[in-house]
DNA sequence: ATGGCTACGG
């Protein structure tokens, strides 16, 4: 009766169709057949355990497992309820946000009880595109409907109040939800609550987790330090770090590139290179605290390098960094951007504002060797360069060059010609670049408008 | 494909 499926992928393909026994706690059981009465038939039994990121739905936590061939605590629930469920779950997954709302109420007026995992994703897809108020109510047809929502649905609704900038929504929802918040859903509204300088009122916050026996993790004491950078400066924050290791929790690479980018930015530090030394001290510090630095590791002191116009210190950091990028390149590969391409952006950007544009054309060269793919902030650092330099026409020959290669110039991009232009008193053509960016479909911001009227002024147009 | 933390350009 129990086959073991052998091909990983044959699970991948019937997904929606896998369960979870608790007497067989590694094993993955595939049911692909209806049963008239007791539920569905089990066709198939994988000992995949790590089954990747997917996480089993329609979980059977009943003590008493399955019987033969049969799977409980599933077979209480109509087959059409699980097809409604496979539908629900084909619509969000599709992106039919709309389509699976109505879906949702529907079937909970039938009775049926919505799988949550779905519906998470659904309140995230209402989150994503500002309609907050949609998310809340699927959560509340969710919790009429008898299903039982975890706390990551409640996080991602959290989560969407938070980067709508809701935060009293978000601590409504973080009042009001039916199971016990966790340490993500704590670190969620502390990181909103820091963002918008909110400091004070986040130390609350943890109170109040602490009080609830829910412990700050090192992710939680990254927020806070980080916070406490920008607040009270890196001393207070190093207290924080002194105060995380005695209560157990390890810095990792993040808690320390967080405190080296604090050190670099901190007030006057390009006056006193002492401060500089502080933050090569905890780079060179981490790997005795089991920490491999990586490439947004140096990026701080890169860009620190760079406004202090040590150039020769910056190159000389790229080159470490390079090989370190390469490695962890794979790791941050699945993001939109390559920790290698900031890194030369930076450097690019801190030579353009030197005026040594053609060392920075060197290493647009140089990176396109090695196989990395410049993108808008490179050409626009370029851009500016050589506006600032004087060189107008062969910015507009670049910028030109670039809309030919297919390469979409944003509203920073434009904003340095027509900056370029002002200094050079061609204010008039900087307006005719205006109308031009319009017709592009690029909306002008308000530095564009706030350079065209310096440049007016300047000519004497006041 | 149910969740949380760091870096670049006007």
């Amino acid at each position: 009766m129990f086959n073991i499926c052998p091909v990983r992928q044959t699970l991948r393909q019937h997904k929606d169709r896998i369960f979870h026994c608790s007497k067989f706690p590694s094993a993955n059981i595939l049911v692909l057949k209806k049963q008239k009465r007791s539920g569905f038939k089990v066709l198939a039994v994988s000992v995949v355990e790590n089954f990747g990121r997917l996480r089993l739905s329609n979980v059977d936590r009943s003590p008493r497992g399955i019987g033969p061939g049969k799977v409980q605590g599933n077979s209480s629930h109509s087959f059409e309820e699980f097809e409604s469920n496979n539908y629900l779950r084909r619509l969000v997954r599709n992106g039919e946000l709309e389509e699976g709302f109505k879906h949702l109420e529907n079937m909970v007026y039938h009775g049926d009880i919505p799988d949550i995992i779905p519906c998470t994703s659904l309140i995230r897809g209402f989150c994503r595109i500002g309609k907050t108020k949609k998310a809340t109510r699927v959560m509340e047809i969710l919790e009429e409907s008898g299903a039982v929502p975890d706390v990551i649905t409640y996080n991602v609704l959290i989560s969407g109040y938070c980067k709508s900038g809701e935060i009293h929504n978000a601590l409504k929802v973080l009042d009001r939800m039916s199971v016990a918040p966790d340490v993500v859903t704590y670190n969620t509204i502390l990181r909103t609550l820091c963002d918008s300088g909110k400091l004070k009122q986040a130390m609350e916050v943890l109170d109040q987790q602490l009080q609830k026996e829910c412990y700050p993790d090192v992710i939680t004491y990254t927020i806070l330090i980080e916070a406490t950078c920008k607040e009270s400066g890196v001393a207070q924050a190093m207290k924080l770090l002194d105060e995380m290791r005695t209560k157990g929790c390890k810095p990792d690479v993040v808690t320390y590139n967080v405190l080296i980018n604090g050190i670099c930015k901190e007030g006057d530090w390009m006056r006193q290179s002492r401060t500089v030394g502080r933050a090569i001290d905890i780079l060179e510090k981490m790997p005795k605290h089991g920490c491999t630095p990586n490439s947004l590791s140096y990026n701080p002191l890169l860009h620190g390098f760079c406004k202090e116009k040590k150039m020769d210190r910056a190159i000389e950091y790229l080159e470490i960094m390079v090989d370190i990028a390469v490695e962890i390149l794979n790791q941050l590969s699945s993001k939109w951007c390559s920790p290698v391409l900031i890194t030369y952006n930076t450097v690019i950007d801190g030579l353009s504002k030197m005026g040594k544009t053609e060392r920075a054309m060197q290493l647009l060269y140089e990176m396109r060797e090695r196989g990395l793919k410049p993108d808008i902030i490179t050409y626009s650092s370029l851009v500016g360069g050589l506006s600032r330099e004087g060189k107008v026409e062969e910015a507009i020959k670049f910028f030109k060059d670039l809309e030919g290669s297919g390469i979409r110039p944003n509203a920073i991009t434009y904003n340095s010609i027509m900056l370029g232009l002002c200094k050079a008193r061609q204010t008039d053509r900087a307006i005719d670049f205006l109308v031009y960016m319009v017709s592009k479909g690029c909306k002008p911001t308000e530095s564009t408008y706030t350079i065209l009227i310096e440049g007016l002024a300047y000519e004497g147009f006041t």
